[in-house]
DNA sequence: ATCCTTATGCCAACACTGTTGACTCTACCG
DNA sequence: CGGTAGAGTCAACAGTGTTGGCATAAGGAT
């Protein structure tokens, strides 16, 4: 293989395109995000970002793996910015709380970019700093290692989990110009009462409420929990000493 | 458009193909489920099954309107699998933990295929009958209306969300030969100390938990919170009575 | 038992896709 | 101010989903 994926930091010549804009890897990310945001989750393709680059499509392997590659890169630029658009308190369980949703507005921001990077670990230097902040907040909030970890674990899994369902769903409504509230006032409140007697009796209900995330209401139930293991933790120090 | 799609039911003839096979409905998400299974998540390509089948490509659309239908229909297969697995017993808390278990599990059972529809509302027949199960469990259990369509969404969401997220993650591990807990030695235990302390200092307890899936974790919370809900009701009920 | 209709499967073609090897040309180092 | 090698370009490959037109045989009608 000739071409070689040259390390951002590394790179010393910048050589403008035919039509004169010059590359890097954060202009490939941006305008990345511009296109799936204009062409929708499948829209994403390397002719189509060549164009919108104004350079060949080849030359996105000069900075990328292939196409797989910058798809995690983009996923690692939203984590990114879900960290810089949040702050420490010092209260731990409002900070989780308040980093969580970070997570998953800053996914839902690009939900067709989020679709595609979701659900993906990446392995990419922001996405490492967000795990370090949370396992960070966790101990230092007092919980022992291995209940720290547990609980990052849920934590995590849970907000990237929900980042690409919702964002999923986001993507597909507006690409089909259709609400998700449209979809259960149509679909499921039509269901016949004598097969389906209680999706039929709440049919009203879950039209108002499917149409949001479930996120909040789950990251909520973790976070007491948390706080409910660590004052367990706290008393039986106390006890004991 | 001269082709239509025939639901199931309607149709008459069965004419074998050239090679022999009868084709029908099943018959075809069940070869998509094997070829899934042999060529990863991305190796399911409408030639490839039409080789698998014994038929050519373009006769698919005559049973499903295109790829992204028959993605679909393989999504509702796996959710009509969870729920034939699975048997209520009455005691309310332990049918929905088990439900969860099952619906993670038959996902889980065929990772290509889940990370390919799992974060998918298909609004197929055997997904809804999912949901009104779920529904009627909580509602039989004496929740009011609204508790219950909260905890309903919350409850198909997660394990929904799960199960692509964890599917996502078995499927890339299948397809690249190399677990995730060789992931989490290999890169997060090798973090330097100074920059990630508090990766360092648990990168055995990662590497220990992170292969496992939260769903169990995350799911047993949110049935405590339920449960805690339904007797703080009851006991409203008994005070005012 | 034979005919007719038409659903069903097949074929060829279209406009796409990611990716690569060989090429030009120019930005920069010495 | 030259030479070099690295960035951008080009053309090509094998593969994709999808469709319109066509042949054919299944099954109802006679």
């Amino acid at each position: 293989m000739t071409k070689q994926v040259v390390p951002e930091t590394a790179r010393r010549r910048r050589r403008p395109t035919r039509q004169g804009t010059v590359l890097s890897e954060r202009l490939i990310v941006e305008t990345a995000l511009r296109v799936l945001r204009e062409h929708g989750t499948g829209g994403l393709t390397a002719r189509r970002l060549g164009t919108a680059l104004g350079a060949d499509p080849s030359t996105l392997y000069r900075y990328f793996a292939g196409m797989d590659d910058l798809t995690r890169a983009i996923g690692d630029e939203l984590m990114g910015r879900a960290l810089d658009n949040w702050s420490a308190t010092g209260e731990w369980t409002a900070d989780l709380r308040s980093l969580g949703l970070a997570i998953h507005s800053s996914y839902l921001a690009h939900p067709q970019a989020a679709a595609l990077t979701a659900s993906r670990v990446t392995g990419r230097p922001r996405e490492i700093a967000v795990d370090e902040t949370i396992i960070g907040i966790l101990r230092t909030a007092g919980l022992p290692d291995a209940t720290a970890i547990r609980l990052y674990h849920a934590f995590i899994d849970l907000s990237l989990a929900f980042a690409a369902l919702d964002a999923g769903a986001l993507a597909l409504a507006e690409e089909a110009r259709t609400t998700d509230e449209e979809m259960w006032t149509s679909t499921y409140a039509r269901l016949p009462a004598e097969s389906y007697p209680h999706i039929a009796a709440t049919a009203g209900l879950l039209a108002a409420r499917m149409p949001h995330s479930a996120y909040p209401v789950v990251l909520d139930t973790l976070l007491a929990n948390a706080a409910a293991q660590l004052a367990a933790v706290q008393a039986a120090s106390t006890t004991g000493r």
